[in-house]
DNA sequence: ACCTGAACACCGTTCAAGT
DNA sequence: ACCTGAACACCGTTCAAGT
């Protein structure tokens, strides 16, 4: 029979490196990622920060796992990575996947930025690479083929593009600032500001440059998969 | 007339801004950019730590500083940006450009990251990405397909891809330890073994995965530029 | 005007020690 | 087996003080 122990207050559940993973990722969706610290992830999990080091090696072992786990967020709603969907042509099976890894991106803000800097891939990257691959190869493409479109992709793969000088908060000064300088330098920034003119003509609210929004994601997605399947059919 | 000094020894050359950054970008190619705090920094340039705040604001501003550093290198490689290079096509225009700005990025292989987390972008960028701008909207787009097509390129404006899951020093254990956990997965990951079966066929010491080569570069910015031209030509 | 010493509030991590 | 206290070697940054 289950007894009651004779610790004092709680049972307190233990520490185990899936509790680890799952706080460190509450935190950094809270958060942040520069609030995902040691010791903030010991004090979530009440707990002390040293204790943290008998469950993972390190830092980068947590980043690591956090990693896996949002891999197998992609999974399970992909429904898992079973080889043949259905009866799609490669390109909408392809980005199914993709737009499907993005939904998983998009709740996860920070998980760009915590791809970019693992070295080692882990064991359900492999397998989600794995998949896309099959459905290139089935779709009819050589491995060579395959491979160098797997790299023309590259991070839209995984759902999600690495804006260049985007601002953290959009809403904030950094906007401001920006557009202050443009007009600032409006005479050496002839096509910017002809650009920004007419597209304010159109979307009088808009603001040029940090709109990695899904129009632009989908652009871009769509004419690297046409591009790929000239290729094929030119093959 | 200018006296000597009766200071003891050197002369002592006095701090400026571009000397800091001078220092930042030499220590960031010599030990990486780990390497580059501000107390490195500062040793580097034979002064105590807080001497630098009175030259800039903080990090951020030293980061902000190599990038415009940066893409001055470009602009020097580029011979100027000036906007009408000569009866090029639009596509060779740009890929030259691109090329150039890739020639710089290779030389200073930790510029990415700090790329990636500038939320502001700095002048001479704006300048360069005017230049860009300029190519596409005078080789006959409208300002929204080159909208568009600028957002499709992404970093490869700049000249880099952001490679996930690339090992620091390929030739270290990374790449084995990658290769070993694929081997044990060999039974989940068909294609992936079949397309390093059939590369390895043809390349012998070929290794997947971490081969952001020229090749690969070139061949994603040509199938970006290939697309675009079908839909300037299509609109 | 330009640089510095001392100090603060943080990091990740080690190691011997507790239960 | 699991957790902790104390400590180490670092960070970026401030502020009053020196010349």
């Amino acid at each position: 029979m289950v007894t009651e122990t004779d610790t004092t207050t709680q049972p307190r559940i233990p520490l185990t490196k899936d509790r680890v993973f799952s706080a460190a990722i509450k935190i950094a969706d809270q958060d942040g990622l520069d609030a995902l610290t040691m010791r903030h992830l010991a004090e979530e999990l009440g707990v002390e920060a040293m204790s943290l080091y008998y469950h993972v090696a390190n830092k980068e072992a947590v980043l690591d796992g956090i990693i896996d786990a949002i891999m197998g967020e992609i999974e399970e709603a992909a429904g898992g990575f079973g080889p043949k969907d259905d009866n799609l042509d490669w390109k909408s099976a392809l980005r199914q996947r993709i737009l499907t890894a993005r939904s998983v991106m998009l709740r996860h803000k920070w998980a760009p930025s915590v791809f970019e800097t693992r070295t080692t891939i882990s064991p359900v990257a492999m397998r989600y690479f794995d998949a896309l691959l099959g459905i290139v190869r089935e779709g009819g493409f050589s491995y060579d083929l395959a491979h160098h479109g797997m790299h023309a992709l590259g991070s839209r793969s995984l759902g999600f593009t690495q804006e260049l000088f985007e601002p953290e908060n959009p809403d904030k000064t950094d906007a401001e600032e920006a557009t202050a300088m443009m007009e600032q330098m409006a005479d050496q920034l002839p096509y910017m500001v002809g650009m920004m003119m007419e597209i304010s003509h159109d979307d009088p609210d808009s603001t040029i440059g940090w709109c990695d929004d899904d129009t632009e994601f989908n652009f871009a997605l769509d004419l690297i998969l046409d591009g790929l399947e000239r290729l094929r059919i030119a093959s």
